[in-house]
DNA sequence: ATTCTCTGTTAAATGTTTGTTAAATTGCCG
DNA sequence: CGGCAATTTAACAAACATTTAACAGAGAAT
């Protein structure tokens, strides 16, 4: 995925970074909880893996544990969102205002952790006002104008298959490294962006897999 | 994730199940391209795969392709559906008529790939008709029944977070034995449930780890 | 002080991907 | 029509990556 010639940093695992967002989900839920230490063992008991896995997880980026005690949640939350980039607010653009992306536009859960949906896109704006509340709602022309403007740099993709690959061009060509696509695709960018897949189906195709198993068990 | 005991069958990892839902995708578009025939290479060169790993992939369920020729795609589709058991179709129920859930029954992707939501449920359903299009539309309270009247075997959860869980867990115990969950949790379920997580967040927070490097190196 | 707990790290085990080669198939050329 | 070169799979082996186990040492508790 990423070029590291850096001989000195060690290159960490991407299924790695995976696992921090739901380290951090988990500790943030304990925290809320007033917990305030925890151990490997008993987050490895919560998130259903091994406590060794947990701590040589962690120990890619640091020594963030105390022996004899655990880990102190609060520091390690501070640790783990600087690491991922997620102690700052990054700006997000929607293209597509189909149900989907009306229902991603709506969704509560991305701005409580930093990510705002600052622009939206579609081809047929006139059944929107210009804004959305405090989404400036535009034509898909004025992606590039936007973009840049509003220094956004996460994309989220929601238009009809056979316009996703043109629309991630079109992204990426103005400054965007981020891309979270809904459409099901497999799309193209070039190796310094980074593209994030959603796909149901997928999800469920794979699942059936597994339950023809058990069926033929029974 | 599943037990296999037999000695014979060598366990297939589940990397691999994952990729064949995408390989399905890719030789159906192919299919109706009026392409009857690809090769390992010219399949990788689409996927952004080494040959290697598409034979090896392929290799664990049989031999599909033909030395000197390739893969005959409408072969090599038909095999790969009946393997991941998408030869049928399989009814799935909604919980959560919330925006998400609205959305998800009105996603047009499932019905065309053999996921048919059958059902739906709600707290509040005094909003909606008793049905919604070919889909009964019921309260929580009647999972129970109409799972098992219908045989429902997939149940996608689209409630509030707080509330996933206990969803889950009605769903499991009345014989849904896949969930495809798109609450931000970390939920629990048998192991002879298969469970799959549609989190954009997640997505999203592993996905700035990449990007903060970027600006970094900028 | 001594014992118990729990991390960080190293080593081993396990899992996954890639490279290589033999064998099968095709198409071409004489 | 037969042989030869080009292709391409399937299988095996090697390289690489990830996970798990084991343990020394630091800290806490008694």
């Amino acid at each position: 995925m990423q070029n590291n010639n850096n001989p000195i940093q060690i290159e960490v695992p991407e299924v790695v970074v995976q696992r921090l967002p739901i380290y951090v989900r988990v500790l943030s839920q304990l925290l809320e909880s007033n917990v305030e230490v925890i151990s490997s063992h008993q987050l490895g008991e919560l998130l259903q893996m091994t406590p060794a896995q947990i701590r040589k997880d962690l120990s890619y980026f640091g020594r963030f544990g105390k022996q004899g005690r655990g880990y102190n949640i609060q520091f390690l939350l501070d640790e783990l969102r600087q690491i991922l980039g997620i102690d700052r607010a990054w700006k997000a653009c929607l293209v597509g205002l189909g149900r989907l992306g009306r229902a991603i536009i709506n969704y509560p859960g991305f701005s409580p952790e930093g990510f705002e949906i600052v622009a939206a896109f579609d081809n047929d704006v006139s059944q929107y006002d210009s804004r959305l509340g405090t989404i400036s709602v535009q034509a898909m022309e004025e992606i590039a104008r936007t973009v840049k403007a509003k220094n956004i740099s996460i994309g989220i993709v929601a238009v009809p298959s056979n316009q996703a690959q043109s629309v991630i061009d079109t992204l990426v060509e103005n400054g965007i490294t981020g891309i979270l696509n809904y459409a099901p695709i497999a799309p193209f960018a070039p190796a310094n962006v980074v593209m994030r897949n959603i796909d149901p189906v997928l999800s469920l195709q794979s699942m059936t897999f597994y339950m023809k198993e058990n069926e033929e068990i029974n």
